[in-house]
DNA sequence: ATCACTTAATGAACGGCGTTCACAATAATT
DNA sequence: AATTATTGTGAACGCCGTTCATTAAGTGAT
């Protein structure tokens, strides 16, 4: 039954936008009366984190493929590149995910899930830039795996985001999305490198996404 | 009258965080009732679209003084350190300008603005990449200003607002925002730079900023 | 001074939202 | 069959953005 209720939010994040979730809107979808949802959600919120917390699912199954690369190094590329073409399908969902302050979700059990390599995004990329330390791929100052990742997570994130918000701006001239996130993702990568040049020419440009969803290459909902 | 409606939104604002932005609330604020807004503004759209225009503004006033610096790399420099700073100290602001997806301004004059190195940020910022091409600082490859530009905005604008939208999750075991954005800001300039090791120890961490508001490293609302 | 006329401001309402709560319907247990 | 949990409901509350007919106030011409 809550997944019956999260169906029919899902189906309306994905066709109208996240201001068309609304309780009401859900519990038409359903046929139940908009009271019903409060016995099995407490909030609106914890409706809308459960969405967050498969859209998360949804990036750990783009992301994973990306292990099965041959080195450390290739499977840091690999992850930026997925993760880019992932933000840039899914606008909506990277926005409900990583562009709005959600409350600090406190349930143990999800932040044991965190931090795991098997079942949390970051985790894994965050495994995967130890492998590159350990390596010694990286220059002699940088040997924090958690700085690494979060700042090639910040700048890659940096682009999709702008571009989520503003790219609706013509003012800017811009440079196509992905050039700027491929010259971005380089730039970090070969500026950490003991040993630069080992440049792969681009990213391989599109990558199937795992869950199936109306193909939505989403009108962003302002 | 304008003014003093935008005023009464900027201190709500201010105080209360976005959410708390109602026209009801300002109204109350200024002791007009609800409906004498819409005599002054269209829409509570063109409202918001007014104080972030102030905020742009103000975004430029804490910019500017870096063209100060006495080369064209210790001006890109310090625009970079600058940002940083404008963005960690004003989240909710920040929040508004560059993570909330808005109309598109379409008044012709607004358009005007953008670009004129006078008035717009971007292309004040612009114009300082552009000398550092011109001046031949980056490698030989790189001669879109305005990739390098948006590039990298790009990146500080994921280490700001990463930190906004998912700073206060503590799962992550966040590095301090400030080394995260320091050493992507040198890894993207070293990056591009056609001699490379002309660095600067670290940003002056902090450096005052132009208006005034009631000092809020202001919580941010969820 | 009176009238017509523009402008400023209002109160009441509409429809939508999240949320609550007393109550009805249904299912499970004794 | 009677009692007790569990599920679902209708109506309401207070908030929101927005609209509109109506009043109040100022302005210029006669």
């Amino acid at each position: 039954m809550r997944e019956r209720i999260l169906d029919a939010a899902r189906n309306l994040f994905a066709s109208e936008g996240y201001e068309a979730v609304t309780l009401r809107k859900v519990a038409d979808c359903i046929e139940y009366c908009p009271a019903t949802i409060y016995k099995y959600f407490e909030d609106k919120d914890e409706m809308v984190r459960a969405l967050v917390e498969d859209d998360i699912a949804m990036v750990m199954a783009t992301i994973r493929p990306s292990m099965a690369e041959q080195t450390p190094l290739e499977r840091l590329r690999s992850f930026g590149c997925a993760y880019i073409e992932m933000g840039l399908e899914r606008p909506n969902h990277y926005r409900l995910m990583f562009m709005t302050p959600l409350l600090p979700v406190d349930d143990p059990l999800f932040r044991k899930k965190r931090a795991d390599p098997q079942t949390d995004s970051y985790g894994l990329f965050l495994s995967v830039v130890q492998e590159c330390v350990d390596a010694g791929l990286f220059r002699a100052d940088i040997t924090d795996a958690c700085l690494v990742a979060q700042t090639i997570w910040a700048g890659l994130h940096g682009v999709i985001s702008l571009h989520i918000a503003c790219g609706g701006n013509d003012t800017y001239d811009w440079r196509p999305v992905r050039d700027r996130a491929i010259f971005l993702h380089d730039l970090m990568i070969n500026g950490m490198l003991r040993v630069p040049g080992i440049v792969l020419p681009t990213c391989p440009s599109s990558r199937p996404v795992a869950t199936t969803e109306p193909s939505l290459t989403e009108a962003v909902t302002p």
